[in-house]
RNA sequence: GCGCCCGUAGCUCAGCUGGAUAGAGCGAAGGACUUCUAAUCCUUAGGUCGGGGGUUCGAAUCCCUCCGGGCGCGCCA
């Protein structure tokens, strides 16, 4: 796991009001201690119930042991000593024995303010961290477009990217491209069909075999080459087919390209198979390892789950990959004497390593479970690292809980671009990216196609285009004026307040969702803030709060910088989850 | 058989490297529009956190075990 990562983050955070206030109790705590205690255990965070203080710490628990007789004077030193502090406006330990510590309204208008200064960077760690991270995913094969399923892993990765971006680390996105394997012949030959059905040749569907590609999708292309050169590749031979595939393959990964655009996503490097076993790199991994010893000739055991009724037993060179936590040996070379996947996967991952990342992060849809294993053991066998494999679970599409037109021609499925267009790339994101990413999940278009609170990604869109609302009418009001953060302090109200500490907690969520690579946090992160926000507006009502006050100009503006600095929040996370928002609906 | 994931309110899900009285939304019942867009908001009802053990000041969270569900196990990619 990326435990190397995860200390990297809670050291950044120097700068944190909860890291400085943990350093500070932790070392009035070892002053009467006798004895060790877990540092690492010891916590500063809200509490979940704000009778609770703004923050909790639960030092003394974790210290009972060490602290022994010395408990009460700690404890003392700590009301003493926290308070001395300018911000604090008073400590409290009760329950079991938790630090509950109170801050002073300044604290909040000064944490109001650095939100107004970082505008929509807050949330960022600003400093780069020094760490370089390659993330891997998407990376199907280029044998047809990218099927609806596909999208969640392309949503994760993507957004796993930009929030590790803007947690200060050198983020790479790359896409592997399989250009190498059996599949690749066979798309060739089924874009060779379409090209002499354009020639005027018959062809039924007969012949397009089960392992050929008979959709739809690779018409236009044979439609194209017979424009471009006539007859020229009438013939099958060893040359028609190396320009098929190479042609076959540059045409659809064009056309994924334009897909994954369309949600935002974009890749900073493709990295070819085909060119990793050209330059002999897949040759000089599996050498190495034959160097080092874990290669070795044996059998392999008939699979199971299956009916493995054509399975021969077959002597052959295998990688000892048991030896560094998979649960059977693997194949480097089929019968005919060419790599298998896993051969090129070995030699592909051992590139990105020697390119210098710090990290390497897979993500791979729930399909490719059975593999993590093996390619972990691989990469610590061939490069002593930890791969880290980030899985998207199965996401079953439904319209109004019935599944959502599924195979509605024969061999063919469901497209990530007809989906985009139906519903929006913004909605498609929002919601996969709602629910923790390794749960599968029933994603059902007939909430998307709502606005209303069941629809999140609405939810959170609205309360922003109402924020831009007041500010237009602010603007109708003061024409010749900006609202300035000098008059913070008429922001007394009790839910002005806890609006500002969601606010200022919004750093941490990002951080969360960093090392745990789960963006679904930010996700209701902007949802429970989104619903702060609608309450502040209607419930104020009643109290009849108004956030512009025409007479009150300073009152005015205190109120408008809230309303910013919630403005800045919702587009910073946004951002970070490649979801656009407008001013108005 | 083995590996990974999941089991929390009627439904869909949150729950922070173990923390205080387990939280949202939908659905159900009731209520709020002379407004900065009611596309919203407020009440109420609803839970032995799948069962059982263990670890400790403390477990929905960690460990073991059982039950139930999903995905995957090949010389495919």
């Amino acid at each position: 796991m990326g435990n190397l990562i995860m200390t990297d983050l809670s050291q950044k955070a120097d700068d944190n009001t909860y890291e400085k206030l943990r350093q500070n109790i932790i070392k009035i705590i070892e002053g009467f201690c006798t004895d060790v205690f877990n540092h690492h255990a010891i916590t500063v965070t809200p509490p979940s119930n704000n009778t609770h203080g703004d923050l909790a710490c639960n030092a003394l628990l974790i210290a009972a042991k060490a602290l022994g007789q010395k408990r009460s004077e700690a404890i003392e030193t700590i009301k003493l000593k926290l308070p001395a502090c300018e911000d604090i406006l008073k400590i409290d330990i009760i329950g079991p024995g938790f630090i509950n510590i109170f801050f002073k309204p300044t604290y909040w208008q000064k944490q109001l303010k650095k939100v107004l200064s970082m505008k929509e960077n807050f949330g960022h760690t600003l400093e780069k961290n020094g760490s370089k991270i390659n993330i891997e995913f998407v990376s199907t094969n280029p044998t047809g477009p990218l099927h609806v399923g596909h999208g969640r892993s392309a949503v994760l990765g993507d957004t796993l990217a930009r929030i590790l971006s803007a947690c200060g680390y050198d983020v790479t996105k790359e896409y592997y491209i399989n250009d190498a394997g059996n599949q690749v012949n066979h798309l060739a030959a089924s874009t060779h069909l379409r090209y002499l059905e354009t020639l005027g040749e018959k062809i039924n569907a007969s012949q397009f075999t089960a392992d050929m590609y008979g959709g739809d999708y690779l018409i236009p292309l044979g439609q194209h080459i017979a424009k471009i050169d006539g007859k020229k590749w009438h013939k099958w031979d060893q040359e028609t087919l190396v320009y098929f595939r190479k042609t076959s393959v540059d045409y659809l990964m064009e056309g994924i390209k334009n897909d994954l655009n369309l949600l935002n996503i974009e890749f900073d490097i493709f990295t070819s198979e085909q060119k990793l076993i050209d330059e002999e790199r897949v040759k000089q991994a599996v050498d190495y390892l034959q160097k080092q010893g874990y290669l070795y000739r044996g059998f392999l055991d008939k699979p199971l789950g299956h009916d493995g009724e054509d399975y021969e037993a077959r002597e052959q060179l295998l990688f000892k990959t048991t030896d560094f936590g998979d649960d059977k040996d693997r194949a480097l070379f089929k019968s005919d004497g060419t790599y298998t996947y896993f051969a090129s996967d070995i030699a592909y991952h051992y590139d990105k390593y020697k390119r210098g990342f710090d990290a390497c992060i897979d993500v791979w849809g729930a399909d490719h479970i059975g593999y993590v294993q093996r390619l972990k053991a691989a990469t610590k066998a061939i490069a002593n690292k930890d791969l880290e494999i980030v899985i998207a679970q199965m996401v079953n599409f439904l319209e109004d809980g019935k599944p959502y037109k599924m195979s509605k021609r024969a061999g063919t499925f469901v497209t990530l671009r007809e989906v985009i267009e139906d519903i929006g790339a913004d909605s498609f994101r929002f919601m996969l990216l709602s629910r923790q990413h390794d749960t599968k999940y029933d994603f059902d278009f007939h909430i998307v196609r709502e606005q209303s609170k069941d629809n999140w990604v609405f939810y959170v869109q609205y309360a922003y285009a109402r924020i831009c609302s007041v500010k237009r009418r602010f603007q109708e009001l003061w024409p010749d004026k900006n609202f300035t953060n000098e008059y913070l302090e008429y922001l007394t109200w009790d839910n002005e307040f806890s609006i500002i500490k969601l606010v200022n907690d919004f750093p941490r969520h990002v951080l969360l969702a960093a090392q745990h690579r789960e963006p679904h946090r930010l996700v209701h992160y902007l949802y429970d803030l989104a619903c702060a926000f609608h309450t502040l507006w209607s419930e104020g009502r009643a109290k009849e709060y108004r956030f512009i006050e025409p007479d009150q100009f300073e009152l005015t503006c205190a109120r408008l910088c809230l309303l910013e600095a919630i403005g800045f929040t919702i587009k910073s996370g946004m951002t970070m989850l490649g979801v656009s928002l407008k001013e108005q609906m």
